[in-house]
DNA sequence: AAATATACATAAGAATTTTAGGTATTAATT
DNA sequence: AATTAATACCTAAAATTCTTATGTATATTT
């Protein structure tokens, strides 16, 4: 796990990032994949993630259906065509900022 | 300029990895610096900056030295060796950030 | 003479996240 | 069979960090 301070900011990034590459995802599924693909290193809280999704939703940028799976309830998130604009502009403002920290800190990234 | 959220928890690591490589700077020097390397792309603002450098002093981690010059005050911040260490693992802690981040978000970054 | 740059600082408010709690079903373990 | 862990949603107080706004003062440029 990543000291707190660092994944700041990078919430909404990864979300609309997730949800412009699979059609429709629901919260916890969210939590597990980015657990997932970077071994543990970032772990998406509820308390951050819930209220940033309602937002997202909120502004238009993401659309809800909810599923009953057998007697639970899952709230599917899907991306708007609106969204996906933005998700491809902070995607690439991420990829831009890299490359200046990567400048200003001197970095020697290891790209495995 | 990138988006506000982008840049919050970077501002310890930057500091403190400027002050590893120089003797020391005072806190306009810094916003100058960082403002120059990043082509304005990265502004330290202020009201960040100085309480930021004031905790920094508080754990010891800078130590402050204030000179004249001409009327003006100016002071200056040097990191301490404990200081060091940290900045080392911020910085190493980030490259590993970035890396993670990468795949999780399938970037190809443009390292001109 | 006025505007900009240098140089420090604080403080209210905004934004985002953590921490901590709540509810409930399903699967796995003891 | 009972407990724990995993799945699945949610909210709210508190903490953290940053922006915005403001203040003071000197030096330089226009």
């Amino acid at each position: 796990m990543y000291s707190s301070e660092l994944i700041k900011g990078t919430l909404k990034t990864i979300i609309l990032k997730l949800l412009s590459e699979n059609e429709r995802m629901y919260g916890y599924e969210l939590t597990q994949k980015v657990k997932d693909m970077t071994g543990g290193k970032i772990q998406l809280t509820e308390g951050a993630l819930y209220p940033t999704l309602h937002a997202l939703e909120a502004q238009g940028i993401l659309t809800t259906e909810v599923v009953n799976v057998g007697n639970r309830l899952r709230k599917y998130y899907a991306i708007t065509p609106g969204g996906r604009k933005i998700a491809s502009e902070k995607v690439n403002e991420f990829t831009d900022f890299i490359a200046t920290m990567i400048t200003l800190l001197d970095l020697k990234p290891n790209l495995g």
